[in-house]
DNA sequence: CAGATTTGACCTAT
DNA sequence: ATAGGTCAAATCTG
């Protein structure tokens, strides 16, 4: 226990020296190397206390297993979770197509004066897909993904610089799209803008979309059949699917882009080289299908 | 003039 | 109570 209690000691100290360091230094601020160590360094101290104590909670005291329960990512889930089996009734946090998504199993209920049942909440990270794509010189908007937005928001966040915009798909009214997504400029690299998209495209009106085999069935917004010349863009679209990854940053390749700005400096952010890096990423076996080096790029 | 964008007001979840 | 998300009227643009 005691190995436990330094664990959780070292995480604490590591995040106060962090916080200290933030508010003395402007600099370590914009530092995305620094930043990225440190939380690693916190997350990994407070994950080995969190294996310890899971570790503890069979054979232990039914004290400790309730501190677990109460304690382990209640409500919205705990980031310092990832990587480590949750209890039953436990929120997971799982990563979901290029984002963090966190998945709610756990008992509902906990709404205070609600009904047991949760509402569908609109906040969910339901079916979320977060990418890190390069801004454009000159232009807010984020390169062309293969489908038409339609801007209809835009709002000044706490704590961010730059507001946000909000887009839905332009077959939204027409063909019932649920598919929208937020764009935001990041505060340390307004070069950079991170796209969160919600939502399946249903409308297959894309022009350029990559054909993706579509081998995962988390799409709630599945519209059932697909009528008159829909069906014909099915054979061509097939089933709904997520966002092409087209010229786009998956957030687990953001260090890596990140380090790109930290090691050069200036980051060139001409589209064609992000095309060329996401294509040559290789940890994409469904654009390795569909792409044979004989093929080349679209 | 139609469609896109802006922006203040309103709604909803926390 | 507050912040984030959405609506819809006003405005802009081709």
């Amino acid at each position: 226990m005691e190995e436990i209690l330094s664990r959780i000691l070292d995480a604490c100290k590591i995040a106060r020296e962090l916080e200290s360091s933030l508010l003395l230094y402007v600099d370590v601020a914009s530092d995305a190397h620094y930043l990225l160590r440190s939380c690693e360094e916190i997350v990994g101290a407070f994950n080995k206390a969190v294996h310890g104590l899971y570790a503890m909670q069979s054979s232990q005291a039914p004290s400790v297993q309730m501190l677990l329960m109460s304690s382990a990512g209640e409500g919205t889930g705990n980031p310092f979770c990832t990587g480590v089996p949750a209890p039953e009734n436990q929120p997971a946090v799982t990563e979901s197509e290029g984002g963090l998504s966190y998945v709610h199993s756990g008992a509902p209920g906990q709404r205070k004066g609600k009904s047991l049942v949760p509402r569908s909440s609109k906040k969910r990270n339901e079916g979320i897909s977060i990418k890190l794509v390069p801004a454009q010189p000159n232009m807010e908007n984020p390169p062309d993904d293969g489908y038409t937005w339609k801007k209809y928001g835009q709002k000044e966040i706490l704590n961010s610089r730059f507001p946000r915009s909000y887009y839905h798909c332009t077959h939204k009214h027409h063909h019932g799209c649920k598919a929208k997504k937020k764009v935001q400029r990041l505060d340390d690299y307004p070069s950079t803008l991170e796209v969160t998209y919600c939502g399946a495209h249903t409308c297959r009106t894309s022009l350029n979309q990559i054909l993706i085999p579509n081998d995962n069935n988390n799409n709630d917004d599945s519209q059932g059949g697909h009528l008159g010349a829909q069906a014909a863009l099915q054979t061509v679209a097939s089933q709904p699917t997520l966002i092409q990854d087209h010229n786009w940053f998956n957030r687990e390749d953001s260090s890596r882009y990140i380090e790109q700005m930290q090691g050069g400096g200036e980051v060139d952010c001409s589209v064609a080289e992000f095309e060329d890096v996401m294509f040559t990423l290789g940890s994409n076996s469904t654009l390795d299908a569909i792409f044979s080096p004989s093929q080349g790029k679209p």
